[in-house]
DNA sequence: GAGCACTGC
């Protein structure tokens, strides 16, 4: 038997097709084949041909039973390609039937044919989210129907790497039977039976086919996370669930709250299987600590000089937080080591800011000791919640936990979503705990009492659906086809106070009318990955002359900030921000910073440049790629991309005014005072961020976001001017619904004006 | 005069 591979091949990504002439495909599913056929036989060019023998010969769908699997397993040919099978793979397949998953097969296929619904539940290490997919697939056999079977994960990398493990798995080739999509990338083809995605990607899909018809079967990773859109994902499959009896789905979740599942899902049937991780003793503090981060690295420091060998873990909230201990901890334990003969002490910082290359120190292996003999080195990470879900450390022995995190929150009455550093809850207690017995028996070091433990932290973090800003999430709700919001059942429905500010967000922005209703406008915003102001504004700029500068700029505002300002640097950082400065404000300069980057200059050697001008190279590359994306959606729904020249003179006052036509809500005006702000019609008063460039001489601003720190900020802002509002935004800016004040007073001055202006150019009107 | 936890389209 020839091993065809040696060597892993890497995919080569498709990259979406642009300039698709089909205006009802969806820039999505850019692996929509038109000559797809029924039959798995048309599907791959007829290599098998229809009635070409394979190891799955015999097997009827949703009669099949493990141990025939077993056998077509055992090849001696790839039971869905007729391919001879590697030796690579027949040993991967011993290590495949000791995970714990593999001796629960035949139950799973019982319950997997009597029931349409299924809740499976599995600990890290059971081997669910390789193996379960490969269970349904041979139970399923998706392509005798010419279907798929999709397995939804939060995270792009995972979606990734598992896809890969499972190619390897069922010896094919990344992006023909078993493939990934992602968004920017569509590793998948016309072969392709098993699917790993994003739920976020499978979500887009369905707002262009509601009952997700390409699939047999949906397999939803993860669930217990409760992502926005694996919440509306769950939702969504109940209906279809009702629509296509002939649709299977599965609800892969950790164990906590397994009942919350199958309730959810009409008393679905649950399958547990038990996980293979090792022991973790924990360990309460007796007494409430005042200061977490001083018990915290008091508690490092004593691990570090009484615990045998074994890597720590360390849980803070932020980037500062963590820096700040980090050079403690080395500071503290150089002296151990001078001093008291401790081992050495190497300290890593862990956050999601970090470049990559900085995040991948964390999996250098622990110092080595002093000299020969001495006491063992030990390696500490000092990370966020990145470490609980994201990244996974081998060699972690010891966790400390302090039981805070940081947390979004969303507060409808004044419509801002804010950070603020929360307790966990006690399921995310018990993942940090874990992670100290992946390789070996560990210890879990919690900083608040047992008492507090049990009485205080609450079962689960609050799902993302109950603190967030819905505008979105409504708008999508609209795009598949769900009318009545209040009736659709959603696991943890969000109070109805949100869901009334988002729905009347929508209608302010003209994408819902006044019956709740999509416009021409929302099914056009729909389309666009972005927040519903930033996408009305894109769609908008056509009418203001400048669309090719709102595309790059709505896909600046969509990455993470270009602009870097270390600590060691400050200065030089603000110089370097300065040079491309534009006075009427954030928006413009960012602008300005991408026009710079895409010229020779930059381009000539674009890591050297930013590096020079204190900007994120992978948040430009980044605002790159996503504005590809937006063009040829752009270009799909026929928006024309009109631009004027740069040296028109509105070139500048055209962006401002396109800028108003998104984010007309997002307005301040400076006081009487002529210090702070008052937004419009909240009436909140807040401060311009220090980060502006914008001089403060500018009466009206818009901001493009509303930052609760220390105080009330907007960040981002650019300068305008009020009539651009009452022109742009009447509904809004009528003046007769805001209250008496500063603000309306100055409104109704600057109608008055321009009432009179039209007086004198049209006499006798 | 500043603090962006983490994802995703």
């Amino acid at each position: 038997m020839a091993d065809r591979r040696s060597e892993p091949e890497m995919p080569q990504a498709k990259r979406l097709r642009t300039g698709d002439m089909d205006p009802a495909s969806n820039p999505y599913l850019a692996h929509h084949y038109e000559d797809e056929g029924n039959g798995y036989g048309s599907r791959n060019g007829g290599r098998n041909g229809g009635s070409t023998q394979t190891g799955l010969s015999g097997f009827k769908r949703h009669q099949t039973t493990a141990a025939q699997a077993d056998v077509a397993e055992n090849g001696p040919l790839n039971p869905f390609n007729n391919n001879p099978l590697s030796p690579r793979y027949f040993d991967i397949l011993k290590t495949r039937k000791d995970l714990p998953v593999h001796k629960q097969r035949q139950e799973f296929l019982n319950m997997f044919q009597q029931t349409q619904i299924l809740v499976f539940v599995g600990e890290t290490g059971s081997g669910k989210t390789t193996q379960i997919p490969q269970f349904v697939l041979f139970d399923d056999l998706p392509h005798f129907n010419g279907k798929l079977v999709a397995c939804t994960q939060p995270r792009r990398v995972a979606a990734m790497s598992v896809a890969q493990r499972v190619a390897n798995e069922m010896d094919v080739k990344l992006g023909e039977e078993v493939g990934y999509s992602i968004r920017f990338e569509d590793v998948t083809g016309p072969k392709t039976i098993l699917k790993y995605m994003t739920d976020g990607m499978l979500l887009r899909e369905a707002m262009h086919d509601h009952n997700l018809t390409r699939y047999s079967c949906i397999i939803l990773d993860e669930a217990h996370e409760r992502t926005l859109a694996t919440d509306i994902l769950m939702g969504l499959l109940k209906e279809v669930a009702l629509r296509r009896p002939d649709l299977k789905i599965v609800i892969m979740s950790a164990t906590l709250d397994a009942q919350k599942f199958q309730r959810y899902f009409n008393d679905a049937p649950l399958l547990a299987v038990p996980g293979r991780t090792h022991p973790v003793e924990i360990f309460y503090t007796p007494e409430p600590e005042r200061d977490y981060v001083e018990a915290a690295l008091r508690t490092v420091l004593q691990i570090h000089a009484n615990e045998p060998e074994g890597d720590i873990l360390l849980f803070l909230t932020g980037e500062e937080e963590i820096e700040d201990a980090c050079r403690k901890i080395t500071l503290e334990a150089d002296e151990m080591t001078r001093e008291a003969d401790a081992g050495p002490l190497k300290v890593y910082p862990l956050y999601g800011t970090l470049p990559p290359h900085q995040q991948q120190k964390i999996f250098e292996p622990a110092p080595p000791p002093t000299r020969k003999g001495g006491p063992p080195g030990r390696k500490v990470v000092v990370g966020t919640n990145i470490a609980e879900t994201s990244l996974t450390i081998d060699g972690i022995v010891y966790v400390v936990d302090p039981g805070f995190s940081k947390q979004k929150v969303y507060n409808p009455r004044i419509r801002v979503e804010s950070l603020l550093v929360s307790p966990i809850s006690k399921a995310s207690a018990q993942q940090r705990a874990g992670r100290a017995g992946r390789t070996r028996p560990g210890k879990c070091f919690r900083l608040y009492t047992e008492a507090a433990f049990k009485k205080e932290l609450i079962e689960q973090t609050h799902p993302e659906i109950l603190r967030s800003n819905l505008a979105n999430t409504v708008l999508e709700l609209k795009k598949l086809g769900i009318d009545d919001l209040v009736h659709f059942d959603l696991m943890d429905p969000p109070a109805p106070e949100t869901l009334m500010r988002a729905l009347e967000e929508l209608n302010y922005l003209a994408c819902l009318d006044d019956d709740g209703d999509l416009t021409a406008l929302g099914k056009l915003a729909s389309e666009f990955p972005l927040d519903p102001a930033l996408a009305v504004m894109l769609i908008s700029s056509p009418e203001f002359y400048c669309s090719n500068e709102i595309l790059s700029l709505t896909a600046l505002l969509s990455v993470p900030q270009v602009f870097v300002r270390p600590a060691s640097a400050k200065k030089r950082a603000d110089e370097m921000k300065a040079l491309f400065a534009h006075p009427d404000g954030d928006q413009l300069t960012m602008l300005n910073v991408y026009h710079a980057f895409k010229g020779a200059d930059a381009q000539a050697d674009s890591k050297k440049w930013c590096r020079e001008h204190f900007l994120s190279l992978r948040a430009l590359q980044s605002a790159d790629n996503v504005r590809q994306q937006l063009k040829r959606i752009m270009e799909k729904s026929e928006l024309d991309l009109i631009s004027t020249d740069f040296n028109d003179k509105n070139y500048y006052t055209n962006i401002r005014r396109a800028l108003v036509a998104g984010f007309f809500m997002q307005v301040a005006k400076k006081d009487s005072s002529g210090k702070t702000y008052k937004t419009v019609k909240d009436d909140q008063s807040v401060l311009l961020h220090p980060s502006t460039v914008l001089q403060v001489d500018s009466e009206w601003v818009l901001y493009n976001e509303f930052v609760l720190t220390t105080k009330n900020y907007v960040r981002t802002v650019t300068s305008i001017k009020p009539e651009w509002l009452l022109d742009i935004a009447p509904t809004y800016y009528d003046i007769s619904t805001f209250k008496k004040g500063e603000i309306r007073t100055a409104l109704e001055r600057v109608n008055d004006k321009v009432k009179r202006k039209q007086q004198t150019k049209r006499p006798g009107r």
